[in-house]
Parts: structure tokens; C-alpha cells; sequence
DNA sequence: ACTAAATATTAGTAAACGCTAATATATGGC
DNA sequence: GCCATATATTAGCGTTTACTAATATTTAGT
């Protein structure tokens, strides 16, 4: 097969390959994808979508244990998809970014029309 | 601390617990959320997203095996997120569904503004 | 200060995943 | 029919990942 230069071609592979800024988002953007691929961590942010809530009453809500659970939290907050606030003795969680909303909301659509 | 059953826990714990129809909503979001979590899938959802390519032209612009594309094209196949469509000896690639834009922009964006 | 409750961390283990290399299955041109 | 090209599949391997159980840290109440 011929290669791959012509000029659509290019402006892809260009696109892809060539900006170190494009490949970094490409890092980033799946790695926030890969942390909500994982069923019990997206369960975690459905609840935080309905509102901000305590480490225990997530491990209540998503049926997770508390070790489990704080692993989680730890990577989707490393990751900027949750922040947290001290409130007394307990942490209070809460989604970080208006964008994850309309990530998860089209996610849940398409997996609607199968 | 005191269990979960106020009224709005009980609101979020029943949208995740009790509706079997959304609990596979969550497996198959995040089944789409764990495919597009792999770099190399990533770019290949990119390159489609320029449009129509063939198996050949997505290994050399992603720069990735044939064998490794031709498996993840399967995945993303099997999960409706590609089609494909013979022509005379080469299959072509292409993306299944809107959302699938729309969410791959949103995380690029999010990814922008860490 | 001591105790209990809430959360975080760590180490170890088992399963899932992606890659490579080799092989199989078309399909088109001669 | 035969060969070359395009794509798919399979098996084996090394890495990553998420879980459990145990332990550490932090904070509130007394």
C-alpha cells in the first residue's frame, strides 16, 4: 500500500505526532479516561455528582471499603477530577471540574443506544 | 458516624444500587471511559475523528503494529465506538458515534487547564 | 493525655491488560 | 490456481492495576 503523505495524511500525522503539547494532551485526556474506566471509581463520581460527600458515606452509597475507596479518591485527586475540604474530623469530597460532568452525562447517553 | 439514610443519601444510593438498568449504564460507560483510557486507542480515536481511515494508514500515523491496531480496533469495534467497512482488500475505520466527539474534546479540554 | 472515630498509607497478591511474534484468513491481480 | 497484500487471530510474556488486610495518622470529645 502506498504510504501515508498525502496532504490529509500529513495534517493528521502532524496533528499526532509532531506537538509536544498535542501528545501531552493525549497523555492527560486518557489518563482521566482510564480513571473513570474503572467501574467502582465511576461510581464514586456519580455520587459526587449529585453533591459534595464524606469518605464514609461514599464507602456507604458505592457499596466500596474504606481502604478501597481512599486509594481511589487519592488517584482521581491527584488527577484534578475531585478536590477535597477538611470539615471537623472528616474530608469532604466534591467534583473539581465542570467538564467531568459532561464527560460522564455523554458516556452514560451513549451507552444508553446500543 | 451516623449511617447514610437521609433522604439524599438514599436519593444516590438508590440510583446506584437499585436500578439494574443503571448499574449496566455505569459497567458500559466506564467500558468505553477504560477503552479510550489507552494512549495508543486514544490516538487512534483521533485519527478517526479526521475522518475515514484504513488499517494500514492508522498504523503508520499513530506509528503503532499492525497486530497491536488491528486488536484495539477489535475492542473498540466490539463496543461500538468504530465501524468499519470493507473495500476491495482493505478495511476502513471509521467513528460510530457523535458522542464519542464530544467527550474525547471534553477531555482534551480538561486535560488543558490543570 | 487518652480513647474512639475518620481517613490515609503500605505491602502483598491475584487478575487484567497490552505488547510481540508467529500464524491464519481473506481478497485482488496475474 | 498462485502470489502478494491487507487484516485478523492466537499464544505467551511482562507490566500494571485494584483489591485485602494490616497499620499509621489525624482529629474530637472527655
Amino acid at each position: 500500500m502506498e504510504n501515508c503523505y498525502s496532504e490529509k495524511h500529513n495534517k493528521i500525522r502532524q496533528k499526532l505526532a509532531d506537538s509536544e503539547k498535542f501528545l501531552s494532551g493525549v497523555e492527560n485526556a486518557s489518563k482521566i479516561f482510564a480513571l473513570l474506566g474503572e467501574p467502582n471509581r465511576m461510581k464514586i463520581i456519580l455520587a459526587l455528582m449529585e453533591g459534595e460527600l464524606c469518605v464514609y458515606h461514599i464507602c456507604e452509597i458505592t457499596g466500596g471499603k474504606q481502604s478501597a475507596t481512599s486509594q481511589h479518591l487519592r488517584k482521581l485527586k491527584d488527577n484534578h477530577i475531585v478536590k477535597s475540604r477538611k470539615d471537623a474530623n472528616q474530608v469532604l469530597y466534591s467534583i473539581c471540574d465542570e467538564h467531568i460532568y459532561t464527560i460522564v452525562k455523554m458516556a452514560l447517553e451513549h451507552s444508553k443506544c446500543l
